[in-house]
DNA sequence: GTGGTCTAGACCACA
DNA sequence: GTGGTCTAGACCACA
């Protein structure tokens, strides 16, 4: 379920917070369900726990999940995680206007591009 | 004409890179034109020289300046530069959509956004 | 498995870079295993590890490394380096055949010490 | 006559000491002819005359030019020069052929190539 | 443990 | 004066 990279400059432990956020948005994770332990997902991806632990304790910290002592860990609300993402998506969008105005791009160069990044598909 | 910021998490030498292109972008140093000496910038930044130095490096590797021994470091071509710097935007702009359709961000929405940011005074 | 000349004109950093990748294009490094970390290699070879670290990082620009955080550099493909370097050898000739043709080398003797060369064992 | 590139990672008195050694090859610098002086060449190349008398010296330990007090710089053999640049380019092509045979290029590709070099026009 | 960044300071080649 | 290399040593993030 979770694939890391681990040739990507990216680390690891971000490479966690990022997919388990993934399967939050796409339902894979539904709300309340609970999350693999730190020690099962640490076997299963070859990985060092504390590694795992790290992973855990941010999105925790991000209202992502929220820890039961004793139980473990679960999904929180996946709605609060879609909105705070789309506010990073407009935000991120926002900078990159800026750069490719300060590039001399026009507005129009930049919309056309974006209706063809739309139309692609995906896989 | 460089301001560093000391607390950021991205280095220092990356924030000099960065700087650098965006002054040529800018057209504020024109091609051919001499860059401060790694020792003067490094004074002007408080910034031990050999951090300068590794940010002219990358940028000399990178082609957008290049160096005379004995005489100092110049500006390079900037269309080179405004080229591959806009490419980037839009290899941004395409992971953006992305990001946003597995969001549930709608295209109209998206564009209306985009439109939203062009319209702002940029300081 | 890495000998470096002090009293050479070539710097250290070039020397373990271009070294480095000779024991991969010979297969000595295969590629995927770990390269021996920045300390324990300024320790064997009594090099400062800043230099180590310069020319690891060289050869991860290159492609010819790649890092993983807190675990180390590891050998990448070797087969795009060996491209690339038998590509430089021709690039090479070229000039060869061109400085050898101004001093007045005709074709057959160049051919001549060419195979004389190529007859002679190597250690 | 002679041209630099100012902008070569060459040392520009390396510069200096090629073209001068290219023009006594092509017969355009005979024997015993005068060379410019010291000030009068690097005025016209616009360099600092330090570095026109480092090349000059270079020249003259290599027995390529000779000096005559109070008259100046005259040049030496030029068959002298020939023949060493003829070694020099032998013993490239030597260390050539290693590396060639290193990377598993078969003499028959190598000798091909060189063919292919030598019925190249030249510039 | 691993690599990455940075400082302080030395010494070199080059112009 | 200019850039380039190197050492010694510190501190950080990551696994």
């Amino acid at each position: 379920m979770i694939v890391i990279d681990y040739q990507s400059r990216q680390p690891i432990y971000e490479q966690i917070v990022e997919r388990v956020q993934m399967l939050i948005i796409k339902g894979i994770l539904p709300p309340d369900s609970q999350m693999p332990s730190v020690r099962s997902l640490a076997v299963e991806l070859s990985i060092n726990p504390n590694t795992i632990q790290k992973a855990y304790t941010i999105l925790e910290q991000q209202g992502i999940l929220y820890t039961v002592k004793g139980r473990g860990n679960f999904v929180g609300d996946s709605e609060l995680l879609i909105a705070r993402k789309k506010q990073a998506v407009f935000d991120e969008l926002e900078l990159l206007v800026r750069k490719g105005r300060d590039l001399g791009i026009s507005k129009e160069e930049c919309i056309r591009q974006m209706e063809l990044y739309w139309k692609e598909e995906t896989s």
